[in-house]
DNA sequence: CAATGTGATGGTAGCGCTACCATCGCTCCT
DNA sequence: AGGAGCGATGGTAGCGCTACCATCACATTG
């Protein structure tokens, strides 16, 4: 008489024509699709017979108003071009790939308030997990990650206040153990340039500055940064301008291998012998840096491993199974290679 | 007397809440929302505060349920990491950042069952819109395709039959004028050299067969592939294969910019003269590409736009307005540099 | 002035699923 | 033997929202 299905386009099988076809109640089906070990054997394979059959498949957007619950992860990277989050994200879609859990990703274009206007949107998503790129959120999006009521896994560093639990390493640290580097290389006038300047790339530059004022080294001239977002092309101007600053440079720190390559490339083109007469160190330490004429010194960090260690985190968190320690450093490695091999 | 609110977590507004403080009916609160034009100013004056006041945001999973069709875009990408599908992503998220939509993205890893199976799981809930990339998927995730119910745009090439919309360009074209430039740049011994080899590296390679078949100088050893996922490193590599199968090697052309970048160092490294003795082409036009030493002539390919303009023929096609012409050729263009100016 | 729109608003009934509680048959204990 | 305890199953009542249709005030028409 009354046509239940005409609104619904597709007239999908739903969990009643299981229940239906399977000979069981519909909250039996639902069991079994969540919770096996709850049904017995019998109208297990019963129902299943009849998923196979009907080509049944759960309505995510039902079950999240139901159970108040989404098998969403939402994750926030400030940028999808940089390689180094797609890196990250690379490890997190690794990890949830065999899980039934779905990813939205929002870009936050180094941006607190774009952040914000995110969480805003995830929030009444109610999202399985929060995972954010940084540690420095708006009061604003620290408020909405402390009252998101899912587990909030924040990614690329460490540092003392976690919203919930951290997973990173210290970029101070990795600036500092670069410049050291390059110190115990015999460099001297070692400059640091850098662009974009996230808080990540100022952590990195105050890693710098520290080893260079323990060395008796510093001098605020030898810092070229800028705003702009980074890239090669930008990185050659930078470093044509810390040379044009200070003629005696013999070394650079770069913010980034991006920047590192840009300065590469712009000795060769202006006959700067590398390591000899300048030497590069870069950050990262993407692919392209071992392969590289000279190859180039760089600061390997666990980007990969940073995204596939989040979702297991997140992943414990909601199987009720929180870590000791919510702050975890996964660290960071100095590759040693021609570029600052005086 | 009843707690109705007690299952639901964190006891968010809700539309009837709105309602009850503004006076009105729920569906009016929906209307407001959704079409206000439909509401006369002074309900949807009230409304509006009731809203701020409550700070009120609509659930997308009830709205999901209840009108069938989720604000969602899906997205499916066969790789995070090659910046040529993170451009094409910046450009979807950039067009949609404005809209209620959401964007949830899929990493099909070059595989056709991996896409299936993302298929699936995003049709159930009934994305707003599809993008895909490549017009080579199986059957299966044709049909899961086409019947989706909703407007889908087949990215990065341009093809015969599309599933609905499509925005690209020709990968054999641009790997036909890359080859073309080279011969006439003088080249003669034009090796080709790619990793991955999906199948749009295919067409490239099938474009530059038929240059250098119409010049006379085609030679199948000219040819070094390898199904391995693209990088410097590997780019490196097979140059060197390359070489040592072929001596007299004097250009070659690089799949894509990474395998030139690789191509280039180990030039350098060998102390082989580019663009004297060896010319070299890669593609894509990554910004790298420019500042290189010599700066490498490469294709410049589209990505962004790519990425803006299959949001906006989704869009267009969701309003109802479908474009005259489904299939949009954006073009590429031949970047001439320093490492084929022999 | 009755008949007929027309635009604004609201009520009802779900969308497909799951939380909660009830039921039922069985085992196991005293 | 009787009842507590337990595991398996099902019914009911929503989750928060919107499609559909009804209603109502007011304008328009001949």
């Amino acid at each position: 008489m009354t046509k239940p299905r005409s609104r619904r386009g597709g007239g999908r099988p739903t969990i009643a024509d299981v229940a239906r076809k399977a000979g069981v109640g519909a909250i039996t089906v639902s069991r079994a699709l969540r919770e096996p070990e709850r049904v017995s054997e019998v109208l297990r394979r019963q129902i299943q017979a009849a998923v196979d059959e009907l080509g049944y498949l759960p309505d995510p957007n039902a079950r999240a108003l139901a159970s108040a619950r989404a098998e969403v992860f939402g994750v926030l990277v400030p940028s999808l071009t940089n390689s180094v989050f797609a890196e990250v994200l690379r490890g997190i879609y690794d990890s949830l790939f065999d899980s039934s859990y779905r990813i939205q990703l929002g870009n936050t274009h180094y941006s607190g308030l774009e952040e914000e206007r995110l969480l805003q949107v995830f929030g009444p998503q109610r999202p399985a997990a929060l995972i954010v790129a940084g540690v420095d959120q708006t009061p604003t999006s620290r408020r909405l990650l402390e009252t998101a009521g899912c587990p909030v896994v924040q990614v690329m560093e460490t540092g003392p206040d976690p919203v919930d639990m951290m997973v990173g390493f210290s970029h101070f640290d990795g600036g500092k153990v670069a410049t050291e580097h390059m110190i115990e290389m015999g460099y001297r006038r070692i400059g640091f340039i850098g662009a974009r300047m996230d808080p990540r790339s100022q952590r990195r530059l105050a890693g710098y500055r520290a080893a260079m004022e323990a060395a008796g080294l510093f001098d605020a001239r030898l810092i070229t940064t800028t705003p702009v977002p980074s890239s090669v092309t930008l990185g050659r101007e930078l470093f044509r301008d810390a040379l044009a600053k200070v003629p005696t440079l013999d070394g650079v720190f770069c913010n980034n291998d991006d920047i590192a390559l840009g300065a590469l490339f712009e000795c060769h083109r202006a006959s700067i012998a590398v390591p000899k007469t300048i030497g590069i160190t870069g950050f990262n330490d993407l692919d392209m840096m071992e392969v590289a004429f000279p190859s180039v010194t760089s600061i390997r960090t666990p980007r990969y491993e940073i995204g596939r260690r989040s979702v297991a985190m997140a992943l414990a968190a909601i199987a009720g199974k929180r870590p000791q320690e919510p702050v975890v450093d996964l660290g960071f490695e100095l590759k040693r290679r021609e570029s600052t091999a005086r």
